[in-house]
RNA sequence: CGCGGGGUAGAGCAGUGGUAGCUCGUCGGGCUCAUAACCCGGAGGUCGUGUGGUUCAAGUCCCGCCCCCGCAACCA
């Protein structure tokens, strides 16, 4: 007995804080339409997806939502896994990293990394914003201040343990001159090698102590493993590596594919490699960094965006359509837009126009002329041949299009047949042949058609898994009739098969009406969206305390954006009779225009710092929502400039 | 500021130094089996910019400038 070969896909392991969106399903449904297309290629297929569940960000968001930390995860998994069903996703394993196997095992692997030597105690040195409660690293900072909130940071000490990247410098090194096709797109490489390979990896951090929600270090649980060795081995753990079952690991591993959007590329392709050869495992063959699906020029994008969500799209247009807008109109590995008029224009174009429609046409013709069944063949003419040869060779193109995971493309291979058989009924015009008399030639053109047919919609079943069922049904295809095996040949379907009638498989859509509809669906859902402000307490306060802070009121006499920054105002404020010089990062917000003549609220006794080389004596307040909005609080009536707030 | 990607027909994109292409839209024609669908044809681009350099030849290589986007150590 042969053994078929492996193919092992993954996505990424999603992390769990927030909603569910188009991207995350951009991602699983590629992998999707591989494995299937692999599957049906022969291949003993392992197609897994999970979810990443420690770290800080969860163990708040679920205190925030007033739930303990796995029933929230429990509920945010359902979610996706629901999700995950609507939108045909046939993986094989679904990890997620509290998965108690999964637990033991990153134990056994951190310790295994130790034992080797690559991993050491050492200290963790960072600028640490106090009021942001956040570390940055020296590069980070913007002029020596918090990026965040452009205040002094201060140098602290935090023991943790290391993971020694800087050894596998070398090696990644040579990995990526040896294996051009390890990192795709290319482009990526570049990015790779300019701003991490070339400056000198460091060594990497790996625990944490700031949490308590994750994986502990076996042999020092005061410290918690951080995401690196937690998430990234996911993909060996699911296999069974480092438990009492390795089989599939044996079988499976190394992946043939990590699929991940291009933000992780960095962790895929350089620190899950040192891992692995810290490991001493094999690397997977190919990381992929796909691009992102941006929200077209939809000027209302923001407040659109859960016109996007994933269910409502599915629900309104069905499953095929949207996974056939992602894997067809994302150029694939370069960012692409997602508007609604682009969906429904490529869905009406080739799902409703050229496929479905070719299949009406046909469906109705067998029913009028060859009492709906599919007839004998018999006299071929030359116009034949042409069709006959593509269809044949159909198969062919779309696995080279596939092996180079050019996906679009593949599909466009198909569609290429499809309008080659639309054009063949005009070229062989069925109706005249019937009025003719010309029997023979007539059952010789349905059948060719009844069995192009078929060839495209079992090329298509990766990608489209709904409709095309549907299709093949309607033709009453018998199992081993939707397989690739059947379709390398022209020429499987048997005459004499009943067609049954059918209503249109894949609706047209009123483009105009349904963008209208989706953005008033957008609109009307956007209060009801319950905007549960969630935010860290900090500890109480004493009045004394509150004291320290001199807040008063100012006028903006002039404002003008600091040169060659993208956030930096610089103003001029009167306060009391006295001129300050305020630096504020509202640019994005704010013209300078608009905030000449205003009155702002600003704390008085900050200490003086310098931003990109200007004083800066004082800040402005200003509330910020979690949408990305800021308003400068003011005065809400006119007041002396100096006034005290308080 | 650093790094990366990009600027080609109304829109979205291809394009190995040698007649500038594809999809959608648009305009005109054909057909009537079909989901106002299908088939054929036309129009539309001095390829961001410099009247820059290399070359017999540049969208394609080199240089300068302008603009957009992304990354910068837990956003697919």
């Amino acid at each position: 007995m042969s053994q078929k070969k492996t193919y092992y896909i993954t996505t990424p392991i999603y992390y769990p804080s927030g909603k569910w969106h188009l991207g995350t399903c951009y991602t699983t449904v590629i992998c999707d339409a591989l494995a299937r297309f692999k599957r049906m290629s022969g291949y003993d297929v392992f197609y897994l997806t999970g979810t990443d569940e420690h770290g800080l960000k969860i163990q708040e968001k679920a205190a925030a939502c007033g739930m303990d930390t796995k029933k929230y995860l429990d509920i945010q998994v359902n979610n996706l896994k629901k999700i995950w069903e609507i939108y045909d996703i046939s993986y094989n394993k679904f990890i997620r990293t509290t998965d108690e196997e999964h637990k033991s095992a990153v134990k056994r692997i951190f310790q295994k990394l130790y034992d080797k030597g690559d991993i050491y105690k050492g200290e963790y040195e960072g600028w640490y914003c106090v009021p942001c409660e956040s570390f940055w690293t020296k590069s980070q900072l913007i002029d020596g201040k918090c990026p965040d909130c452009g205040r002094e940071v201060e140098r602290t000490k935090e023991v943790a343990y290391f993971f020694k990247l800087s050894k596998y410098q070398d090696r990644i090194v040579k990995l990526f001159q040896d294996n051009p096709e390890f990192l795709e797109p290319k482009s990526r490489v570049n990015e790779m090698v300019n701003n991490f390979l070339t400056p000198g990896l460091q060594d990497l951090c790996v625990t944490r102590n700031s949490f308590k929600w994750g994986i502990e270090v076996p042999f020092d649980p005061e410290h918690i493993i951080y995401v690196w060795i937690d998430a990234l081995t996911n993909y060996l753990t699911a296999l069974g590596y480092e438990s009492n079952d390795d089989s599939l690991f044996k079988k499976y591993w190394p992946a043939d594919v990590h699929m991940t959007a291009k933000e992780i590329v960095r962790f895929h392709s350089i620190i899950w490699p040192a891992l692995l050869m810290s490991l001493e495992l094999p690397l997977p063959k190919k990381v992929f960094g796909h691009g992102w699906i941006m929200f077209g020029e939809d000027k209302m994008s923001k407040s659109k965006g859960n016109v996007i969500d994933p269910t409502i799209l599915a629900e309104r247009y069905g499953i095929d359509s949207i996974r056939y807008y992602l894997l067809r109109d994302i150029p694939f590995g370069s960012d692409g837009n997602y508007t609604n008029s682009m969906l429904l224009n490529r869905v009406n174009n080739d799902l409703a126009n050229t496929y479905g429609n070719l299949i009406s046409r046909t469906v109705a013709m067998i029913h009028q002329y060859c009492n709906g069944q599919i007839p004998v063949k018999s006299t071929e003419m030359p116009e034949d041949a042409e069709l006959i040869a593509m269809a044949s060779s159909m198969l062919d193109n779309v696995t080279a299009r596939i092996d180079k995971l050019e996906i679009p493309d593949a599909i466009a291979e198909i569609f290429k047949v499809i309008q080659r058989a639309n054009k063949y009924i005009d070229e062989t015009t069925p109706w005249s042949l019937n009025k003719l008399g010309e029997k023979e030639r007539l059952n010789t053109v349905m059948y060719n058609l009844s069995e192009v047919i078929r060839i495209v919609t079992v090329g298509l079943l990766p990608f489209i898994t709904k409709g095309t069922v549907k299709v093949l049904d309607t033709f009453n295809v018998p199992e081993n009739g939707r397989t690739f095996e059947s379709i390398k040949k022209f020429g499987f379907s048997k005459a004499g098969v009943n067609v049954e009638k059918l209503s249109p498989v894949f609706p047209r859509y009123d483009i105009v009406k349904e963008v209208a509809e989706l953005e008033k669906l957008a609109e009307g859902s956007e209060p009801k969206v319950e905007k549960k402000v969630e935010f860290i307490n900090k500890p109480e306060v004493t009045l004394d305390d509150f004291d320290k802070l001199q807040l008063r009121v100012a006028k903006v006499l002039s404002c003008e954006k600091v040169e060659k920054t993208d956030k930096l105002l610089h103003l001029t404020v009167d306060c009391g009779g006295v001129q300050r010089s305020i630096v504020s990062g509202i640019a994005k917000y704010y013209k300078p225009e608009d905030v000449i003549g205003k009155s702002v609220t600003i704390i008085a006794n900050l200490a003086p710092v310098k931003l990109r080389g200007i004083l800066s004596e004082g800040m402005i307040l200003c509330a910020a929502d979690e949408n990305g909005k800021l308003a400068i609080v003011s005065p809400d009536k006119d007041i002396d400039s100096g006034s005290e707030v308080k």
